[in-house]
DNA sequence: TTCCGGCGTT
DNA sequence: AACGCCGGAA
């Protein structure tokens, strides 16, 4: 048994769900799948439904169901007709499962299956379907929590995390189940959907519009869009790279960036492997990056720099070079007055400011590599 | 450009 | 738990 953090967020209270009825009758949209409990028509909506929007994804769904009105059309049907049929939709593994799907259910006789166990068990059909097609078409009383639901939930409660993964998708479950309404369970999952889409949004949420305001947690803190906390960034990529600054006549030799932007400028840099030395391997390396022999390598310190998900951290080594020059290594001198006209990037500027610190009069102590100055990237 | 989204796979 | 799928929207 373990300590009790903080409460949970208690459960929507059931008084408001007649307004969330009121608003969802007053304002819900007239969309063709909306028109019919034909589970075939729902599943298929829901799996059309998952990928597109609302606007791309009706008239597909119309122009679907008018090829295969049942699931026994689609499952006598060739796989080929149903996927020229879902041509531009995307996700074409999810029609191929639809197929296999309908053939399973038409072998079986007997229909959609009704339960979400049943419908779980078909190649496609997921916990969001399988909640879909027993609830709206058969009116089994189970909550339906998909994206929009999701974020309504997420807000209403407060709960912090992203609503999804973990401890935050298991309280947005709860919060579902604690607020299903288990006699109209249909049209309760209808209108949480039609309110995150119309009402719960996003970014910028209309609260002033919304039925399930006095009881919204998030609304209360004044942040509502705060809620649910953006997804976790995927994982970033950690990478070393060895890099040398040397001067030719004046001039910083520099070479084009192979590893992190093309068309940039960038000092030569090489990645390391896990646990290599950098100056070894750099050394090693530098006549092939720079087409001179490295006499001599002083280490100024590291620079990190990130670009999108990646991450470098980037050893930088002062080079002194000696012997003759091969031409064949393509590399760009270029004056330190004429950097401002050359495409470069961030990392560029780093190295740069750290070699400027390193070679004037040192400060005591190790120094800081000064931060990049902004530049405009691009174009 | 960045983010989003159900599901299957790994 | 993370990723790829794929197109649309912000």
């Amino acid at each position: 048994m373990r300590p009790t953090h903080g409460e949970r967020p208690g459960p929507l209270p059931a008084a408001l769900r007649p307004a969330l009825r009121r608003w969802f009758l007053k304002n819900r949209r007239d969309l063709p799948f909306r028109r019919t409990r034909d589970p075939w028509a729902i599943w298929l909506s829901e799996t059309v439904l998952q990928q597109t929007t609302v606007a791309a994804g009706a008239p597909r769904f119309e122009g679907l169901l008018a090829l295969f009105p049942t699931v026994e059309a689609l499952a006598s049907a060739g796989e080929r007709e149903l996927l020229a049929a879902w041509s531009g939709l995307g996700y074409y593994a999810r029609a191929r499962n639809l197929h296999r799907a309908a053939r399973l259910v038409a072998e079986l006789g007997g229909g959609v299956p009704r339960t979400v166990e049943e419908l779980r068990a078909l190649p496609g059909v997921g916990p969001y379907t399988a909640a879909a097609v027993a609830s709206l078409a058969f009116g089994t009383p189970v909550p339906l929590v998909d994206g929009n639901v999701s974020r309504v939930l997420s807000r209403v409660g407060a709960i912090p995390g992203d609503g999804r993964t973990g401890a935050s998708g298991a309280a947005v479950a709860r919060a579902a189940e604690a607020f299903l309404d288990r006699r109209r369970p249909a049209e309760h999952n209808e209108s949480l959907m039609e309110l995150g889409a119309l009402v719960c949004l996003p970014r910028a949420p209309l609260c002033p519009g919304c039925p399930l305001r006095p009881a919204c947690r998030a609304h209360a803190l004044g942040r509502p869009e705060a809620f649910p906390a953006p997804r976790a960034r995927k994982a970033a990529v950690r990478l070393r790279l060895a890099a040398g600054v040397a001067r030719r006549a004046g001039r910083l030799v520099l070479v084009d960036d192979a590893h992190l932007v093309r068309g940039h400028l960038v000092v030569p840099l090489l990645e390391l492997a896990a646990g290599a030395d950098a100056a070894l391997r750099l050394r090693a390396a530098w006549p092939s990056l720079a087409g001179r022999r490295a006499k001599r390598l002083s280490p100024l310190g590291t620079v990190r720099h990130a670009i999108l998900e990646r991450r470098y951290v980037v050893e930088v080594f002062a080079v002194e070079e000696a012997g003759p020059t091969d031409e064949r290594v393509p590399v760009r001198p270029v004056h330190p007055r004429d950097l401002e006209s050359e495409p470069r990037g961030g990392l560029l500027g780093k190295v740069l400011a750290l070699s400027a610190s390193a070679g004037s009069p040192a400060p005591p102590g190790r120094a800081r590599p000064a931060r990049a100055p902004r530049k405009p990237t691009g174009g």
